[in-house]
DNA sequence: GATGAATGAGGATTCATTCAT
DNA sequence: GATGAATGAATCCTCATTCAT
């Protein structure tokens, strides 16, 4: 072709970044609030101050976005669950526990509107607390303190718990990463580990 | 071959009653399974032998379909949730939650479609939850056998326990609303109340 | 059980040509208040008390029907307006204009609802409207009185006349048919025909 | 012979501008001819060579252009008919009438398709032709050569005849608004006034 | 890098009309 | 003579997507 005028190498600052950065944010945003199909791409792209072709221009369409958040979300939630079995044997459990649960709470603090629609919103959530009920019974299923118990109960317990927690009183900020993951040790650990 | 489509008037032994029926329950799995937008009329009227014309013959239009059945569940849900509180000075105070409890399992059981629609996918269900946590909430909270407890907390999390386990164990027939019920009792209540 | 349903067929103390007659009546009534398109099977049906099906036990369907009300009207006008004419020759010219005047006015009084549909909204109207204008200019036009003038404005300006007064005084029952007549006579003629 | 498709995007000099003015005029052009019911969008777009999301994207929905241009002639008729009334007592007053009635025919022929819209299709006319005939009448009122005559009737019939001049020979390209004005003073004014 | 202008492909809803009883 | 129950055939409108500039 002729004369590119265009500069070479974009720079990551450059506004093309900067306007795929803000059309991907309100996306999440509109998506979280509103869920996929009352979010049009109209509504996104006028609350980032942009036309429809330009959505285009970095995203392949809308499913496309939809699912890369969802996939993305996904990632780093079993990356920070995984985290809790695979540190499950060393030192004290149920400080293990406890750290690991602040972990996953804050995570979910981290990107509330990512979690809303990860968590909460697709059919791919649910298989994602499925994973993670999984791995809870994985935990649990060799402690004689939970021998009375049907694993497979606590374990969903306390992913429901977890869900309903973050959703109600984590997002709305009435308590903090720390006291949610103490008072569910409280709840279910305390009196069956300690002592 | 061309599709021989079907004459005008009425049907050969055809009813309303049956049709309006036949309808309600094809539209409250569909959306059950697949959700508001995902569903169409054509797909429902389909579903059911009909056409769409005749969907309007007994229901005003689609969103307001839904909405009687978002209505229906939560009234039931409402009326049996209220029992707990009701109930809950009269006896045994953990006997009366274990009944209870099977009951409202029982009855998510029994329509487990139209729980899915009112309890797992509007944004109704959040308020509904929110309402049986505050009516948890007012049960416990003169409980010396919770002084230690963040009462939200432990509210919030039997919400979400229960609201994971109908899905995950109840509606898979993996477990009894008997069980489910006392292993939530002994997981929650146990302890703490007896003795 | 409970539902006592309705029994079908023939009712009690009803005779086929009633049911036609207030169909037709209602119709008339509707369409002429609503026109043609606002006006719905449904609704002349549901204002006559009976269903769908017998209106097509009476007319052909809809649009003929219109037409049929329509030819009605347009068969009277013609017939009263054609008076006019053929008795133009006859007798002191202005009392006979004054009289077939008077004669309309009742014609249009009588059945207003009619009128509404035939003489204010088809397209058939402006025919008609042409139709008697062609007949005024018949009447005036060897008239020496109206040698100054342009009988084609006359005879349009008289026919418009008629058509607003018929609908502001005549239909409001503010003027009595003779009353319309002899203003426009007044109006019209007096001052060249009279001396 | 298949019919090929239109591409999607953008046509090759295409101008919004443009677009929206020649969905205008022949939506002006199909509803004066056919009325409102009888002009279906599907019409409207390919007169214009355009498809139907294109009418969404410079026009609300049908009815809402329908008022637009009921509006525009609502307001584009009263200012017209308004400045006969405040000139009336200026100078001679047949003259004035004489120029404003000009003036209103000329407006009327201007736009024909808008004004058959305004002043013959709709409910809104009737209370356009009674403002105004009661403005007539105020002028008329007080003038001694009016005092033997109804004087409702004299603008009512004013108003008729003005009417359905303007249908029958306006329109029609037999008269010109000069003659029609000048024919009206002649009928209605002439003898009454001069002298 | 971005926009103005357009369209394809549905989807909900309405209404006149028609069978079967 | 009349109704209950249904459908064919539109018609409006929306939304994701795409071309030309």
């Amino acid at each position: 072709m002729g004369v590119s005028t265009l500069p070479r190498g974009r720079r990551v600052n450059s506004s093309g970044e900067r306007s795929k950065k803000l059309l991907l944010e309100k996306a999440t945003e509109l998506f979280s609030k509103n869920g996929y199909h009352k979010t049009k791409i109209s509504d996104i792209v006028k609350s980032a101050n942009l036309t429809q072709p330009t959505f285009y221009l970095y995203f392949e369409n809308k499913e496309s976005l939809y699912n890369d958040l969802i996939s993305q979300f996904k990632n780093n939630f079993l990356e920070t669950i995984n985290r809790i079995q695979s540190e499950a044997d060393e030192g004290n459990i149920v400080e293990n526990i406890h750290r690991n649960l602040t972990i996953l709470f804050r995570f979910f603090e981290s990107n509330p509107h990512l979690t809303k629609i990860g968590y909460y919103q697709t059919e791919e959530a649910d298989k994602l607390k499925e994973r993670f009920s999984d791995l809870i019974e994985e935990v649990l299923k060799d402690r004689a303190e939970f021998a009375d118990y049907d694993i497979r109960i606590v374990a969903h317990s306390l992913v429901g718990a977890i869900e309903r927690l973050t959703l109600t009183l984590l997002f709305t900020k009435e308590r903090e990463p720390e006291q949610l993951a103490s008072e569910i040790i409280n709840l279910y650990f305390a009196r069956n580990f300690v002592k």
